[in-house]
DNA sequence: CATTCGTGAAGACGAAT
DNA sequence: ATTCGATTTCACGAATG
């Protein structure tokens, strides 16, 4: 007990090996300090959170260009189309024949035009999900976008599990893993390295696949792609807690002081961090005044009340406060 | 009555072997 | 593949308000 407990936690963690590695822009670990990443769309860079370093300049910014023009070139100098995104299997970059029987002046076609225009759709659309490649992107990406709204998870995230996915694919990582598996573990690291995590069990009721799986996958996807994933912090599961159980926000800064506090103590080594942010929550609302019971925490929290009891006494104490 | 608290057994997990 | 240690969870009953 007196020495600090070295394994690190993980039915909900899964840590990475501790030699950070290389490479691998927006996904990855700041290489000097550790910190996360984030892009900052305005500047086109990816900038660590914690030191400021500037590790990658080569994003480019989908968004339209929304220059304004000169009234003589209104007309010629814009681009048309919707930005490229990660969503489409084809970065919604392809043209595609649309399935209205018109022409470009809004006229319905002969029929003889009709018939010429369903064969080329026909062939169309064998050339745009030709290969293994594409199709298997497809399917994993509606499975992202559905598994991704069931957990309520932004764009953002959808963006960067597309992306976790494509690499996953170009590095051969499916053959012999089901579409559903690696698309759940994509997901389920987007999240976290987006700063919104959700917990391994809350990801694997709204996928397919059993947890087991699941489990095997994402490590083996980390391992493969040198995904720098940073232990999720209890923090990042605070806000979402407080949110779902509409506390105040002095309860959620009393929680996240509280948790502050704990980790200089290092109560938190080697527990879940859904436990710890849940017992943080619980505490915060007792010292604050609002009724909160260990039951309500537990179901938002997917904790035992158990853990939150053992937990929240421990942060109390160490905070020096009494209930 | 609802909520909280404490306990011991049981399950799950990573690490070590 | 098995064992080991730490942790979380479950089930229960007692205490508290």
């Amino acid at each position: 007990m007196s020495d600090v407990a070295i394994r690190s936690y993980s039915s909900d963690e899964t840590p990475v090996s501790t030699e950070v590695k290389k490479r691998t822009v927006e996904l990855l670990a700041c290489p000097e300090c550790g910190g996360r990443l984030v892009a900052d769309a305005e500047h086109g860079e990816t900038v660590c959170t914690e030191c400021g370093l500037v590790v990658a300049e080569r994003k480019i910014d989908p968004g339209p260009e929304w220059r304004n023009l000169s009234d003589g070139e209104q007309t010629d100098a814009s681009r048309v189309g919707a930005p490229a995104t990660n969503l489409l299997h084809d970065k919604g970059l392809s043209t595609k024949i649309s399935w209205q029987n018109v022409d470009g002046y809004g006229q319905t076609l002969s029929s003889r035009q009709r018939k010429r225009m369903n064969r080329l759709r026909t062939w169309d659309e064998r050339f745009r999900t030709r290969n293994h490649g594409e199709r298997n992107l497809m399917q994993a990406l509606g499975e992202i976008d559905r598994m991704a709204s069931a957990l309520g998870l932004g764009k953002e995230v959808r963006e960067t599990a597309a992306a976790i996915y494509r690499r996953a694919l170009e590095a051969k990582l499916l053959p012999g893993r089901s579409i559903e598996g690696m698309a759940t573990a994509a997901l389920y690291a987007a999240a976290r390295i987006e700063g919104s995590p959700r917990s391994i069990p809350e990801v694997a009721v709204v996928s397919r696949i059993d947890e087991m799986e699941f489990k095997r996958t994402y490590r083996y996807l980390i391992r493969e792609l040198n995904l720098g994933v940073t232990l999720a912090t209890p923090d990042d599961y605070v806000g979402r807690f407080a949110s779902a159980l509409s506390l105040s926000e002095e309860t959620v800064a009393q929680a996240r002081a509280l948790l502050r506090i704990g980790e200089t103590k290092n109560l938190h080594v080697g527990k879940s961090p859904t436990g710890l942010a849940a017992a943080a929550v619980y505490a915060a609302a007792l010292l604050t005044n609002e009724k909160l019971t260990q039951d309500e925490v537990s179901a938002v929290a997917d904790v035992s009340t158990v853990t939150i009891r053992v937990r929240y006494q421990e942060l109390l104490e160490a905070a020096g406060k009494t209930a």
